[in-house]
DNA sequence: TGTCATTGAATGACGCGTCATATAGATTGA
DNA sequence: TCAATCTATATGACGCGTCATTCAATGACA
């Protein structure tokens, strides 16, 4: 029996599912144009460059971002490859990494950043 | 510069993905563990239950989906392999197909749909 | 200290979505 | 009516995320 709630609900998921994926592929597309990288590394370079401390993070990472263990693990690769950011073994828990930006990493952060927040601007604030 | 504005825009952001990607996550699997078919497969099913004329609808069906038209199709192929819709050639456009539920693939919607609007339920409206 | 369980991360196989194309049918206009 | 063009769908190569597994380091406890 499809109630007018069960309506409502479909219409808000649909909702958000456009939201999501018409913002997602917006940034994604500009990103990849601009500085060739996607979404999902972007995220990751956006988040290391906001931890302050440089406490291990690959974990930590994880825990922040909708990601798999594993997908981090695999966009980190491609971060690392581009020369964006490098791995450094913890040295009290020498299964752990931490991540930094190297030069290349913070200059192409800082104007991602830009873009990225004005097109959320623009899907998100309508 | 990171003003006050970026960062509720990337809040918002984030809560959005989490939202999307949680939901998701949960009807995926459950659909998968109870059906056998995943999200998408449901959502074609879904909307190909709601169509009530029999208008040539896989190119409809693309515009009522953030999905690819050629991911459409192959969403549409696992459902047919499946044995729960079937293709139908229009005889007004021969390039044209639409889509039917078969006996299995309707009791298999009205069933899952239960399934889904409940996990909506559970994670949208709190 | 030695064993056993646990944890952080990496890896390979796999499935799915995307892009670029292909194909067949439709449409337009001379 | 015949090209040229357009439109609806299918397909193959490819990239990425996921799952299961693996490996190394740690911790717990006798």
């Amino acid at each position: 029996m499809a109630t007018t709630q069960d309506r409502q609900l479909v219409e808000q998921w649909r909702s958000i599912q456009n939201s999501y994926f018409r913002t997602a592929a917006a940034i994604d597309r500009a990103l990849e144009a601009k500085f060739d990288i996607g979404l999902n590394e972007f995220e990751i370079l956006d988040l290391v460059a906001e931890s302050v401390d440089s406490a291990c993070r690959m974990k930590a990472l994880g825990e922040r971002t909708p990601m798999t263990q594993s997908a981090v693990s695999k966009v980190v690769d491609r971060l690392e490859k581009a020369g964006l950011v490098s791995r450094v073994t913890c040295s009290d828990d020498r299964r752990s990494l931490y991540l930094e930006l190297t030069e290349a990493g913070r200059a192409l952060h800082s104007d991602a950043a830009v873009e990225h927040r004005a097109l959320l601007k623009e899907n998100l604030g309508e």
